[in-house]
DNA sequence: CACATGATCGCCT
DNA sequence: GGCGATCATGTGG
């Protein structure tokens, strides 16, 4: 008897179901096969998408980071390095990046630039839909936790059909915050760079060290 | 093989 | 602000 060493079953909070019926549009490819903190920027007010037992639940990102790959002392793939469990940030933007950290928490990268690059973006906080709680998913952990994300899912291309999309929504752009990445200060002048993106409207952002904002 | 550590979180003082 | 949980992974011998 084989016995996988991750369920990918885990099911999402049920609070994060979506009303079936709204316009959701997928992000195209090309989205993704760009510079990582442009992504980042945008990806704040995107949906985060999984399918589960034929329903589908989402959240909307309030917060992410870049990670720039071989020349970032925070990435994983700093310096070139890799190992199987950071391969997936290699694939073609638009792949997802999951890893389990302290030995309790999963963390969700959506991979950029073309095939080979080895950066993404950290998915860290995000807003339920209406009657979520609000701090439900602030945090990179808590958020994969709430949409019942692992390991098991690292690698999978997020355009191919999969239960785990990415939709936008029309709607006014987020006015956007930026400042250094949380929980790097192991990563030498890296730790200081302005890689960290957030909607300065949403009270889910997990910290909030205000630094400048952009207008929207 | 041995061992140090982490892109976190919640609880403690 | 500090600390411990808990274990896969990376590195070195």
């Amino acid at each position: 008897m084989s016995r996988a060493k991750y369920r990918t079953d885990i099911p999402p909070d049920h609070r994060l179901l979506l009303d079936s019926g709204q316009a959701w549009k997928e992000l195209p490819r090309s989205f993704f096969l760009r510079e990582t903190d442009g992504v980042a920027r945008d990806l704040i007010g995107v949906w985060f998408a999984r399918r589960h037992q034929g329903n589908w639940y989402g959240a909307r990102i309030v917060e992410a980071e870049a990670y720039l790959g071989t020349t970032d002392a925070a990435a994983h793939t700093w310096r070139g390095r890799r190992t199987p469990r950071v391969e997936p940030m290699y694939k073609e933007g638009g792949h997802l990046y999951v890893f389990l950290i302290y030995g309790m928490y999963h963390c969700a990268n959506v991979v950029t630039q073309p095939e080979g690059i080895g950066q993404a973006v950290l998915l860290r906080a995000a807003e339920g839909p209406q009657g979520a709680p609000p701090k439900l998913l602030s945090g990179p952990g808590k958020l994969c936790a709430a949409l019942g994300v692992t390991v098991a899912f690292s690698g999978v291309d997020l355009l191919a059909g999969g239960d785990l999309r990415l939709f936008h929504r029309a709607g006014p752009s987020p006015s956007i915050g930026i400042s250094a990445r949380i929980g790097v200060h192991y990563a030498g002048a890296a730790k200081d760079w302005p890689l960290r993106f957030y909607d300065l409207n949403s009270p889910a952002v997990s910290k909030a060290p205000q630094d400048r904002a952009t207008g929207s």
